[in-house]
DNA sequence: TCGGCATTTGACCATCCGGTCAGCACAACG
DNA sequence: CGTTGTGCTGACCGGATGGTCAAATGCCGA
């Protein structure tokens, strides 16, 4: 009587959030297919009828951790103040994309496996929301550049880079400690790279 | 009798070659758990039988495929050439990973998809000879700092960031053509963006 | 304390999937 | 025309996996 609503009583709350994190531990590191609920289960110290009793299926579970994704995806993206000046307004934006990839690098890993795998259960959100934000935010920049206060680049391409360059050390972080050796943190050495190489490219 | 070894006759080359061919047509879009053998078949034109009579196992195509692909990747950074002008080396460097970016967009997926779950049929060439070539060129980044004619960053995240910024354009496809809009070639933009934005990064 | 609802689970099912095998088709060759 | 070796396949197997269900257990308010 009581199965797949959002979360009403304590313990509902609780083993939802449960078996998202540990949904999220397993999809993110063996993408959609090669998860298993066994894993997810064992990961959450439930058992697997229990995760079923929670959400509907292995979709279910997958499309929870989605829905969610793009909003805290999009979010640093969205702060940047038109207002603002812009090489600060950009680099602090950059700086935020970098944190998120240190601090939530699965949640990157699931964003990138989605988009591998030719985002097949995200194509909406893509087209749509973000497609949207970074038109709008494509004007703001190019008004900048008109304004001569940044240089003149390709605004969409200008933000394909801050996340290839942000995303690229939580999804590729296994290559990336392989080749700076073990111990070595990736992330301060990092941050120093990109806000030398973003304030020379945005240097009128 | 005649079955898992490198190919003799004719028709074993051909058909080697179709099979791999298929195999990283769906290995690319779908990872290795998300892959089945009976897709590569159906892909390959073969009945799945007749795959592992070239093939001892699913995993021996993915080896396959792994074997080869690492070498082509790495070949570009090869190319550079310590004798050369700096800068134009190094655009030309960049040049090389976006056209095999563009050209094959498979591999690099395949690449992508391996390094996301953590490497684990590619961690010994990783921390191997992939480590290797990275120091290696990495001196000889250091040493055209040293005499003035690039400017000085961290030659390791500079590395990282024409991966990044090149193969950002084969793994997340969807994306970038989704955001520019269909029919939109991203490569022409994407390589004028990338030599701005080294030029400008290099630039002493 | 008790009734009823929320929560949990062991046992089970159908399907999928990697892999095997016995044998068929066929061409080359003596 | 028989023998031999290559290439190929339908039928099958066992284990994994997503999902179901009836029944057991825990929890809470009246």
């Amino acid at each position: 009587m009581p199965p797949h609503a959002r979360p009403r009583t304590r313990i509902q709350a609780k083993n939802h959030e449960t078996i998202l994190d540990a949904a999220l531990e397993v999809f993110s590191a063996q993408g959609f297919r090669g998860a298993t609920l066994d894993q997810i289960a064992e990961v959450a110290g439930l058992s697997k009828p229990n995760l079923l009793y929670y959400f509907s299926s292995k979709e279910a579970i997958h499309q929870a951790l989605l829905a969610d994704l793009l909003d805290v995806w999009l979010d640093p993206l969205r702060e940047m103040d038109p207002g603002g000046d812009p090489v600060r307004e950009l680099l602090a934006y950059v700086r935020r994309k970098l944190d998120l990839a240190r601090d939530y690098p699965r949640e990157s890993r699931l964003f990138a496996n989605e988009i591998l795998q030719g985002a097949p259960r995200m194509r909406g959100a893509i087209e749509g929301d973000l497609r949207r934000l970074v038109e709008e935010k494509s004007q703001v920049l190019l008004h900048w550049m008109d304004e001569g206060r940044i240089a003149r680049v390709h605004p969409v391409h200008l933000i394909f880079s801050i996340w290839a360059l942000t995303q690229h050390y939580a999804d590729f972080d296994v290559q990336v400690r392989a080749v700076l050796g073990p111990g070595e943190d990736p992330y301060p050495q990092a941050a120093a790279f990109l806000e030398t190489l973003f304030r020379k490219l945005l240097h009128p």
